[in-house]
DNA sequence: TGAGAATACGAAAACGATTAAGATAAAATC
DNA sequence: GATTTTATCTTAATCGTTTTCGTATTCTCA
């Protein structure tokens, strides 16, 4: 590998000036910084990023936090669509992207802080793993820039799609179709599933909509088999719903497929509204009524906002961004005004 | 930040024998090996991995090709499948892993080969990206362990999904339900597309086939409207096929609109088939017959092996390995048998 | 007991860059 | 013409490790 001692004794100049011309700077004569640059090109001169970083302690690298585990990280369309739009905000600003190990700890490091701070991150993002684990937490204490995903910590910068909002719209959407009995199955517990829930039950208040217990279950987000047996459970009801609600579009097919095996369909005997707005459900026929979150925008207010805190720690204020979706009005909804 | 000269100073060593004691090696006296890891503990040392990368050249960190310029990389079920598994296989090994960046260059490099040497990948894994593009060529020629997914370079190890298998598995599955008139939809010009292509026509021809030409069209992958607009043409064909091929799963959806559309059922008036085994196909109804691919033996199986070429260069031969799938049954293939 | 081996540790160079401070010569100032 | 400025380049320290080689001490065994 060549190095700038190399460049050096070629162009009969010190390593010194060798990197204030390919740096550019100021105090290197217009001839001689010519010179040592097309010499570097010549010699196929590139730097040792290793070497950099030790005397900067600036990597342009960015550490994100993706811990499937528990949750499905890459293959959650959710959160594979947030990374990719982070990536490539990142990726325009000259900087890459590392994950942060989950598996198995980089050597002589006992915690996620350490192997960031060992690796040199710029930042780190916090995209998908379990908040409440105090290794998180002692990450995010860590003095690093840090910014989260869906979770606010306490003066921590985090991007958050706006749950409550979303899930008023859909409600007051799916009520504004003359639904009066609506059922939500909703995921496991989290910070987001706890806002969805609570905006629900707020709007049906604030809408007039009583809501039996029974219409209110858990089924684990994408499981299809769960959501399937939540939905014959209601199907089943003295007084079943005229609209179910999913804790996601992937559970809602599950849904979708145990009111077929009754014989009967969405919309016409039954409404189905799913969450996060994937591809397919535009797809399928009969197109999901979902609440859309736009990724595009999480993804890159989270590089966005990483990278000002990496390069203005100053002026950068810790701040929580929300992001808004919108309801995709699909036809399993049926509008059942009129009919009455 | 605590470094080796700050634990030397505290235990009163060098700090050659603190590198010596923490790197576990044998000329430590028991004692003062056991003093030192003690205090580094305490003082709450960790290693900087760029300093450690100065000298021994060694990362623990893998670069991944990841473009999705042209492709949908991290969106896309079969790419963000493999990475999931290749991301677990790897990091259980104790590597990292980067996304080499494709939007904006390193500083002071001009290509990915220098971008990842200047980064000391300690090997690359080209997974999703323009195989044809000069700077992947010479990305591979660049001398570090390189490995690819789907494409074959002369001299560079390689892991494949088996097209040629998978296509004629899926093509005799489709025979054997009685299906004499098949169409294929392929996706864009690929070497995976040209394997599939050319597995057709051979099993067509071994099974005494005919395909008309204007069964066979081009419809670029993941394509909902062109696999529409392609149905359509095939329907209105004098001689509909009676099942219809597509590049993949995310199509078919596409093409059974059409379908449905037209009025016609899948599959007691027409049978469909597609190819990758994304989840949700075997989730709605009908579950459509496609040639499920092993993501995750295709994902470790890239690790297991570019992890061989880092730690075993002289031992490890360069090979292809072949990742087989297999026809998932779904009842998008109506069986025709018995019913001539 | 004494020579050679084994054990435990340290000094110092090296990896490839950055950067503050100093040196030198040419140009500018009065 | 002496002095200050400016432009250009060098010296040397430093970042945090690893690793080679040297040395002093202890051990082993004839």
């Amino acid at each position: 590998m060549v190095s700038m001692k190399d460049i050096a004794a070629a162009c009969g100049v010190s390593v010194a000036t060798v990197s204030k011309a390919l740096n550019d700077q100021s105090d290197v004569g217009r001839e001689t910084k010519q010179r040592i640059r097309r010499t570097a090109e010549e010699m196929g001169y590139f730097p040792n990023t290793a070497a950099k970083m030790l005397k900067t302690n600036r990597s342009y690298n960015i550490g994100v936090l993706f811990n499937h585990e528990d949750y499905s990280g890459l293959t959650h369309d959710y959160y594979a669509f947030v990374l990719e739009s982070l990536k490539n905000t990142v990726e325009k600003k000259g900087y890459d992207i590392t994950f942060v190990n989950t598996k198995k700890r980089l050597a002589g490091t006992s915690s996620y802080l350490e192997h960031c701070r060992s690796r040199g991150f710029d930042g780190v993002a916090i995209v998908c793993s379990d908040f409440y684990s105090p290794e998180i937490l002692q990450l995010v204490r860590g003095g690093l820039p840090i910014i989260t995903l869906d979770h606010l910590f306490n003066n921590v910068s985090a991007v958050m799609s706006n749950n409550v909002q979303g899930m008023q719209d859909l409600l007051t959407y799916i009520y504004k179709k003359g639904h009066r009995r609506v059922a939500y199955i909703h995921g496991a517990d989290s910070a987001v599933t706890q806002s969805r829930l609570s905006s629900f039950y707020r709007t049906a208040a604030q809408l007039g909509l009583t809501i039996p217990d029974e219409y209110i279950h858990m089924s684990p987000y994408r499981d299809t088999k769960g959501a399937y047996a939540e939905t014959v459970r209601l199907l089943n009801l003295k007084e079943p719903p005229t609209c179910i609600l999913y804790p996601d579009d992937f559970s809602a097919f599950g849904g979708y497929n145990a009111i077929q095996e009754r014989g009967l369909r969405v919309p016409e005997d039954i409404s189905i509204a799913g969450y996060d707005g994937i591809r397919l459900a535009r797809h399928i026929e009969p197109t999901l009524t979902t609440l859309w979150q736009d990724t595009e925008e999480l993804g890159r207010r989270v590089g966005e906002k990483l990278i000002s805190l990496i390069e203005h720690p100053k002026t950068t204020l810790v701040e929580t961004i929300v992001v808004e979706g919108h309801v995709f009005a699909g036809n399993s909804v049926l509008d059942l005004r009129g009919k009455k």
